[in-house]
DNA sequence: AAGGTATATTTAGTTAGCTAACTAAACAGT
DNA sequence: ACTGTTTAGTTAGCTAACTAAATATACCTT
């Protein structure tokens, strides 16, 4: 039987919310089965693909390294799993963490040639493949999905911003 | 400065499919925090609340327990994660696994009377907490996001099917 | 009946996220 | 100058996902 599972996608007696709630949980998980192996042939994760991306895009506009808690910022994760991740790229000989000239509190992080080589010869590729796993839909239909996203995430945001107690009611 | 932080949330200069495919990332990333705590206050993560709800439902529609594999497959995850959700899972005595009556290789899992009791529990606050996080937008557009992820979802799914090997070439 | 293949689950080991609790440095106010 | 608070990062220990490989049972074919 080559056509359907017997897995039912959607259960049409849930909430509209509790639906869109599932299928954007359905969506990603999809979607990074579907990433995965082209991030693991080049040998790295997909979250020390975002983390070597940051490191060059952010070379490429200004000059410095940046702090591991930038870092950690702009993935939306918290402290240590950026010593984890970083930890292990380094180890790979990817980025180099040095200590900060203007307080000794704080690590840079910058990609070594290796790195930043890796990095170039991912972007090249990355573009397509992301195009290829959202091919399913029509442009208009990414751009619309892409309104919808940042504005849910923007209504969100500010619920789980760091120092207010989410849920805690 | 209370009105925005230094962290890009869209790069302009990337292609429509990227700027996509990370607002995904973020938006599922930003909803896990704004859940999270709401499950921690029943004991449980999200995960587990998933088993536990597919469980009910489950014994709720259809008489037998299910099999881990099913599981699994409802879940979108691999065998050996089902095994450690159920464990853990088990070891709070919120579900049972027992052996199946006509095969001595699968084994069949069912919720306790102290499990279904959570779960309902659980339910009943679950559809309102979801429509907090997804509150940020119109019921028409969560109805649009719905339409356009089950879409997308529908797409992948095929592409990443278990027994083909993904991004081999 | 025996042998080979397929299926169900577990084990071992890795990555990645989390919280809680820690160290160390910086800063602020007396 | 001291004390107390905040900030940067790490460590320890948890959950959860993964792959690869092992085990055990079922099925199938001859």
């Amino acid at each position: 039987m080559p056509t359907s599972n017997t897995i039912p996608q959607v259960d049409l007696n849930q909430p509209l919310a509790v639906r869109t709630f599932r299928s954007l949980i359905r969506a990603m998980g999809l979607m990074h089965r579907a990433m995965a192996p082209f991030f693991a042939g080049y040998g790295i994760t997909a979250s020390q693909w975002v983390v070597c991306r940051i490191l060059l895009s952010h070379e490429e506009e200004t000059a410095g390294a940046l702090r591991l808690t930038d870092l950690g910022d702009r993935l939306l994760i918290r402290p240590p799993s950026v010593t984890g991740v970083v930890r292990r790229l380094q180890s790979e000989g990817y980025i180099k963490i040095g200590a900060s000239d203007d307080d000794a509190r704080v690590k840079r992080v910058r990609l070594t040639p290796k790195g930043r080589a890796l990095t170039r010869r991912v972007r090249q590729a990355h573009a397509a493949q992301v195009q290829s796993v959202l091919g399913g839909l029509k442009e208009i239909e990414q751009a619309e999905l892409l309104r919808l996203l940042v504005r849910l995430a923007d209504a969100i945001e500010p619920k789980v911003s760091k120092h207010l107690e989410v849920g805690h009611a």
